[in-house]
Parts: structure tokens; sequence; C-alpha cells
DNA sequence: CCTAGCACTCTAATTTCTCGATTGCTAACT
DNA sequence: AGTTAGCAATCGAGAAATTAGAGTGCTAGG
């Protein structure tokens, strides 16, 4: 259990050094603190047992370890109010009521890549209340059709299909077919219910309902996918920690594969912090994440900083953004 | 006018540069053309008087110029096979006939940013030739509308409206009439139609026509936009020309700058070669680029790399590139 | 328990030194 | 006239030495 001086000298090491990215010496808090360096000295001396904090070298500084960073999150840190200046940039993008829920989860997280400097990732999962709405066939060429399927929430897919040797009748009446049997299912039950269902039913009426079955069920599974966007990646160019050409490489991979990407979500509603080696990312930075979740749509934001991130503001601004989408 | 010695020096000082990357010296050329260092190191002096050659400082060996690299391009280069290996990759993804053109460009440049560790462009104009196929309306939610609009080609796009107080008897109308009147249309013409011929009439059925008529003008402008799409971006960190965070930042923001990128195509039909100040991108890269056409799409193809590029491979891939989809 | 004082440690920046590559020039050679 | 050998001069890159300063740990005394 760390003391009352034990504790405000560690949460000022922490913030100081994600302000100035330099180590902090025992001068700069006796200046603050009404005590002399030695008594510093001896306390951080402890702090650095504990494995709180960590010194570059013999005579430098104290750095937070990824010990220390935790204590802080979880006990030091002070939620501050957001200034007038980032309300007021973030409420634009929530008043507008023309934009879709993704635009305006995209819109936020710019402007917050845009104020921290950090990088932002979007988890759309488009949600399980998504109902089937109708389904439409257009057949632009000779044996090339186009299958698109709408959702009650508003999503449209589509899918090119090549077909022969069926006539755009048999096509019309499996349209109608699906259309009859499926309109109102949720997306992720109509591919069990397309194989159960309305396969067999095809099976009869049209010769190569293979390629039309296949159309459909690649438009469901496509719909039913998650949706992962990043935003502002080139700030990870910003952070001193990261001037190294392979260390940007290797998260820049890292932000580029999507599939990975597309696993970030939450167990819990709250804002998770995961610093370093907690996260899978890169033992160099810090992720801030949590779910959202809404009426018509569900997902996941997450914030990608150094570790020596700027955690209060982050997790304010997500904060934010999560009660105003959530409503 | 070079002598064709001197040509042959100029030409061996690119191709070693552009392998090593290390100014090169006169002894490395002596040692292949059957003359002294001294001989050569004349040369070399008349070729840099002549703005061909470049010193990094006063005793280094000589680095290409701008100027030197042009020369070369113009009259030194010559075009290799491909390598069995490269057409055999290149060729999965031609021979792949259930892929659309664009996904084969995407495809075959990411084997190109793959092969030579360059970044490509591949700018997707959507084809003059694009004819508006059918258009549909699906009604989601008590004032929500979706616009689907399809083309010959099989583009499909869509956008949400939001109404209210117009009937879904009124909406069908609207869409009946686009229907008859204007499927058929051009993409690009399809916009002044909707303006001078559409319009009018919806106006005397529909209350709301501005709402449904601009919703339409919205999608028929998607349709007729250029696709841009940025492949191996993360190549640029392998060059040690871009070891410098502020230039790949510097690199990141232009090719993240979609609607720049969309000023790429090129007046001819040759496989053009910008150097250097050649090119609007950065002083330190080269840019290939090409315009292809095929009967029903057309665009411009780019790749980017440090100046000290591997010309003839690239302008080989391209030519290959640009004879497959050409057909 | 706190603090002043001091020797010690280590970095980062600066300077100096050396090595080797390469040049330009000159004078001699073919 | 073009080519070459020889040589002093130039410069970068890297190693080693130097210095200044910031910060520490420890000790002894308040």
């Amino acid at each position: 259990m760390l003391t009352k001086r034990q504790e405000s000298i560690l949460k000022m090491i922490v913030t100081e050094y994600i302000k100035l990215a330099k180590p902090v010496g025992s001068k700069l808090i006796c200046d603050r603190l009404n005590c002399s360096s030695a008594t510093i000295r001896n306390e951080m001396m402890q702090l650095e047992d504990l494995g709180l904090l960590e010194k570059t070298h013999t005579s430098s500084g104290r750095v937070p370890s990824e010990k220390g960073y935790r204590y802080y999150v979880d006990h030091l840190m002070e939620l501050k109010e957001l200034s007038g200046e980032e309300v007021y940039k973030l409420e634009t993008v929530f008043q507008n009521s023309s934009l879709e829920l993704s635009d305006v989860l995209n819109r936020s997280l710019e402007i917050i890549s845009d104020i921290t400097s950090y990088t932002s990732i979007v988890l759309d999962a488009k949600s399980h209340d998504n109902k089937l709405k109708e389904i439409n066939v257009v057949p632009v060429d000779k044996n090339i059709l186009i299958a698109i399927v709408v959702t009650d929430q508003g999503v449209v897919e589509h899918k090119t299909m090549e077909i022969s040797g069926v006539s755009l009748e048999e096509v019309k009446k499996t349209v109608k077919l699906i259309n009859d049997l499926i309109v109102g299912t949720p997306i992720d039950e109509v591919s069990a219910k397309l194989e159960f269902e309305i396969k067999p039913v095809i099976a009869k009426y049209v010769k190569q309902h293979e390629i039309l079955y296949n159309a459909f069920y690649d438009v469901f599974t496509d719909i039913s996918s998650k949706n992962v966007n990043v935003v502002g990646k080139n700030n990870i160019l910003k952070h001193q920690e990261f001037s190294n050409v392979s260390k940007i490489n290797d998260i820049f991979s890292k932000l580029d594969n999507k599939e990975m990407l597309k696993n970030i979500e939450e167990k819990n509603n709250d804002i998770n912090i995961y610093i370093g080696h907690e996260n899978k990312m890169d033992p160099d930075v810090a992720v801030i994440k949590t779910n959202y979740k809404t009426s018509k749509d569900e997902g996941t934001i997450a914030i990608i900083g150094p570790k020596r991130m700027d955690y209060d503001k982050v997790v304010n601004l997500l904060d934010y953004i999560k009660k105003q989408i959530e409503g």
C-alpha cells in the first residue's frame, strides 16, 4: 500500500513524463512538494523497489514502468472536463442528424485523433437486429445478374453472379420465393434459413440453383461481417517513441491487418485500458477501448498511442463519445 | 552529345547506384571497362559538367543527378523480359475470370508492390459507357427510404434519404417515371437529364420532390466519380532514402489525399516517367504512370518509389499489365 | 523522519584523431 | 591527342577522448 505522499510522487512522475517525455528527477518534484530532494529520492527508491518506477540508467531520473502506469490509471488518474473547444468540435458531428451512425463514429474519431495525435479504430459490428428487408436481382448483361440485399437498418450489399441456362423467369421466381419466405429474418439467421428452407425449394424450381444460392449466401455473409476502420494512422509518426522505421513498419502492418483488428471487442461496457504487454498490438503502445451499443448498432472504438499516453484525456473523450452515441 | 563510352559509364553508374545505393567510384568502372581509373575520372568530370552526375562531397564517388536518371530512362535503359516467377504470379490473377477489372488491377498491383517494394496507385475511372440500368427504392423505416442505382456494367450505389409527407405511392410513381425516362442513359449524362427532364415532371406529381431528386442526384454523382486506391503504402518504409520520419509523414499524407491522387491521369497512352521535381509528389521520389483502357473501363495506374528506382523493371511490369488488361 | 553534502555514475554533446576511399591535377607515355 | 601512373588533398565515417551537467545513493547530523 502506498502512502499519500508516494502516490502524489508517482502521480507527478507519470503526468510529468507524459507531458515532457523526459525522465523525471527528484528536484522537479521537491520544488512542488515541501521537502528536500533527498527525501524524494528515498521515496522514489521505494517506488522503484515496488516496480512502479524505472531508471533508464544508473543516474537518470525516473520513468514510470508498465506497473506504474497501471497504478496511475487505476488509482490516481482523475477525470477532468473536456475543454469547450473540444466539446464544440465534437458537437458539430453529433448534431448533424443526417449522418449515419458509422459516419458519426468515423468523424468523431477523426476529431479525437486530431486533438490527441493518437490513432483510432472503429469496429462497426452490424447489429444482430438487422433484419432482411428486401432482395432484388437486376440482370445487367446476357448471363450476368446482380443480387442486391437490403436490411431494415438500411444496409445495402450486392454481388455480381454469372449464370447461364437459367431463364429470367426462373430467377424472378426464386427472388420472389426468398422474399416471401425470409423477409424479416434477422441477418445472422438468414444463412441457416437459406440452407434448410430455401435451398430445397429452389432446387425444385431452378436448374442452376447452386449459383443463385451461393451468390445470395455470399451477400448475406458480407452483411453480417464486421466493418473495421483505422483513423489517423499517420499520427503514429508524431511520437518520438516511434522514430525507428522498423518499429513504425511493425505497427502499420498490424493496423493494416483488418482481420486481426476485428477481434478487439471487449467483454464489458467499461472503458478498458491495456498498457504495453497487456495488449497484443505492441509492447510500446497503450490501447484504450470501449464498446458502444445503440438500439440499432453496436461495436467497439479504440484509441492507440504510446504507453506515454494522455490517459486522462483519452478516457474522457471516449466516455463523452460513448455517452453521446448511446444517447 | 555523349560518346559511346560516356554513355556506358553513365549507364553503369545509374544501374550500380540503383543496385547498391552507394556513390559509385571510378575504380569500380575501370574494372569493367578496359582503361584506367584516371581515364574514367576524366570522363566522369565531363559528365558532371553536363549535369548528369553529382557528388555528395568533394571526394566521394558519383551519383546520378535528376538529369542523369532522365538521360538513362530516355536513352540507355533496355527492357528485359520478366522473370518466369513474376509472370507466373501475375498470370494467376489475369486468368481468374471471376474477378472484376478493378479487382484484377488491385491484385496485380499488390503483386507488383510486393515484387518491387514500391507503392502503387490505381485510379479506376468508371467508364463513360456506364449506362443506367435500373433504379429502385426500398422503404426501410417510417420516413426512411433507400435509393439504389444499378448500371449496365454492374456498378451498384445507394443512398439513404429521409422524407416525410410523401406517400409510398408517390415514391413508387417517381421511381417508375425515372426508370421509364432515363434507363439506358450514360451515367455522366444522367444528372443533366435528371435536372431538365425529370425534375419538372416530378414536381407535378410529388410534393417533396426536392428530397427525392437530391438523393438520386447524389447517387449518380457517386457513381460517376473516380475511385482511387493506394496499394503497398508501407513499402515506402523499406527504402533508405525515406528513413526520416518527417519525410515519411509527408509522403504518407500525400498518399492519403485521395482528391489529389484523382488527378494523376496521363494525356497519352505511353508509360510515363516523372523523376524527382518532374512529379508533384515529392522531389525524392519517381513516379511511373500509364493509362489503361478497355471496352468497359479506363483509368490510370502508377508506381511510386525512390528516384533510385528500378526503372527497367517497373516499366516492364506496367507494360505487361497494360497489355494484359487491354487484351 | 528529514535533509545537507558529497562522491560517484552515466549520458549527451563536443572535439579530436585516424582510416580509407576517392578525387583532381600533373607529368610522362603511347 | 588521348591515356595513364603517381601523388597530394579532401572529406566522411567511425572510434576515442573530453567535458559538462544532471541525477543518484549514501552518510552523518539535525
